[in-house]
This record gives C-alpha cells, structure tokens and sequence, in this order.
DNA sequence: GCTTTACTTAGACTAATGTCTAGGTGCTAC
DNA sequence: GTAGCACCTAGACATTAGTCTAAGTAAAGC
C-alpha cells in the first residue's frame, strides 16, 4: 500500500506545499519517486512522518530534524546518538509541558479575575496574583466568589 | 519604584531588542518616559507585561496580543470583550497542552524503543506503536523489559 | 484525441518575529 | 571635561517556515 502526497497532505492535516518543502530540506529522503518520478510514501514513511510531525510540534527546528533523519539513513550505527536526541528531545518537551502549565494557570486566573470585573461593572478593586496558582480574587479586599455568578 | 529596560529585559529573559520591538509592535503604550525620554516600567507595567510573555509563550499572534492592549487601554467598556479572549486563550492553551501531552507520549515510546534498539545493536526486528500510549516495544515478537537495561 | 486532475520542478514571494547597526543623548565617576 | 555606560531612534538585515506561481508531465475518463 501506498500513498499520494495528496493522501499524506490530507492525513497529517499539512499542505502538499509543506511536505515538497519538508522533503527540498531534507526531511524525506525515504521517500521513493515511481516511474512517473511522483512520490509514493509507504506506511513506513508515514510512521516516520509522525515523527517527524510531532519533533515539528514539540518546536524542534527543520535542520535539527534532518541531523535525525540523515542519522537514521545512516542506520545502526547511529542507534545511540539517536537514542541521546529523544532522550534531550523529552526532556525539553518536558520542560515546555511545565512551561504550558504555568501559563494555563495564569490564563485562568485571568478569567477568574475578569468574570469577578465583569460582575462588578469595574476593575477598580480587583485584584490577585497571577503567578499564585488559584490565587483569590478579591474585590476591595473581600474574597470573590466565583460561583456567585452562574 | 520603576525599573529600566535593561531590568526588564533581565527579569523576562527577554533582549532589550525585543522589549523595544514590542513597544512598537504597540504592545506596550502603557509605559511611561522620563525627562530623557527613557521608558520608566512601574510594578503594574510588569504586571502587564508578564500577561503578555504568557500569551507570547501560548503562541498569540503581536497582532493578537495588540488588540488586547487596545482593550486594556480602553477601559472597563472592554471587560467583557476582555473576559471572552481570555476564555479563548484557555480553550487554547488547555488544546495545546494535550497535544504537548501526546507528543511527550510519542517521545517516551521513541526512548523506549531506541533503548532496546541500542541493547540489542540493531533497530531490526524492534518494534511498537508509538500512538498507543505505553505501548511495549517488542523485540522479534517478544515484549522487551526496559529493566533489564540498567 | 481532449479535458481534467493530481502531480512535478525551480524559484519568487510572504509573514512573523526578532536582531542588529549607526548615530546620537544623558548621566555618573574620575 | 571627558570616558564609559545605558539608554534612545530609524531603519536595515536575518531567520524560519512556509506559500504560491509558472510551466510542464502523466494517467484516467469522456
């Protein structure tokens, strides 16, 4: 079984754009052309693709991931070097999980804050941390009650 | 107290470039000058400003980040408009860190895999799923354990 | 045979986000 | 008063990652 680069653009929810400009940086030198000189990807160069996607999604830039592919052409005797790259590439989308984290808790502190202004008519007199997870709302310096609202 | 670009840009971790930019990106008007025409950053500046390095690290577009300044100037009229887009970026965010979730997921399973690949000194025969989460890698059919690594 | 559709290439173009340079100002310490 | 430093501006330049155009090819259906 095969696949059209029209089939592997629909799957991964890419461009077709995007995958010839993946394959020009070399990014998909498993790829084999048929005789028409078209591409034709094997379930093989999809499971490689999923990878390649997710490096892409974790923010590994392009050159970083050809250095993956070019050591996975070489084959075996890169099986190390490989094994250190997602053990560096874990530990970084580690870090940014925890990075998200934080955020996502600022962003909901924010809306706590905002929905305590809106029910107010006014900003002045709110207020919290932001950086304190579940930090409390206050409204002139009492507690606000969140579920007051609804 | 009021702190200097240079300060500011220490305690993001930002350049000073970057701040400069920002602030003619339209993202920072809030910032006062002194008589040298210097930007003085107060405590609510950086207050602001760490809402803005969040939705920086959330991926908001400057343009996205603009309007929300635009808001923030405008005044109580925006609390509702404010509390929507903060609603949104949660929605986002909370999206982001599940797909940050699964590819840390696909990164254990490429440690995985490569650990055995590296025990055995071949990627051949190694096999395994890296979608299904935890999935065991096998080795010519037979569940490899990672404790016999260490 | 002709049209349509999906593909091919090289290379130009765009967008987003900085990053730096050149030339200048103002304050502080010596 | 002058050296050094941190700041200022406008605007050029860089990087990354696509995105698209133009011109062409190959196979499938009418």
């Amino acid at each position: 079984m095969t696949y059209t680069i029209g089939q592997v653009a629909e799957r991964f929810g890419l461009s077709e754009y995007t995958i010839r400009f993946y394959d020009k940086q070399g990014l998909l030198p498993f790829v084999k052309r048929n005789a028409a000189g078209r591409r034709e990807f094997t379930d093989d160069d999809l499971k490689t693709i999923n990878i390649i996607v997710c490096l892409k999604e974790c923010g590994v830039k392009i050159s970083e991931i050809h250095h993956f592919v070019d050591m996975l052409m070489a084959g075996d005797d890169t099986l190390e070097d490989r094994l250190a790259f997602f053990k560096q590439q874990q530990e970084n989308a580690l870090e940014q999980l925890e990075r998200q984290k934080k955020n996502l808790s600022k962003l909901d502190f924010k809306v706590r804050y905002y929905t305590a202004a809106v029910y107010e008519g006014t900003e002045a007199g709110i207020d919290g941390d932001c950086d304190v997870p579940n930090c409390p709302i206050t409204v002139n310096g009492k507690v606000f009650d969140q579920d007051q609202v609804g």
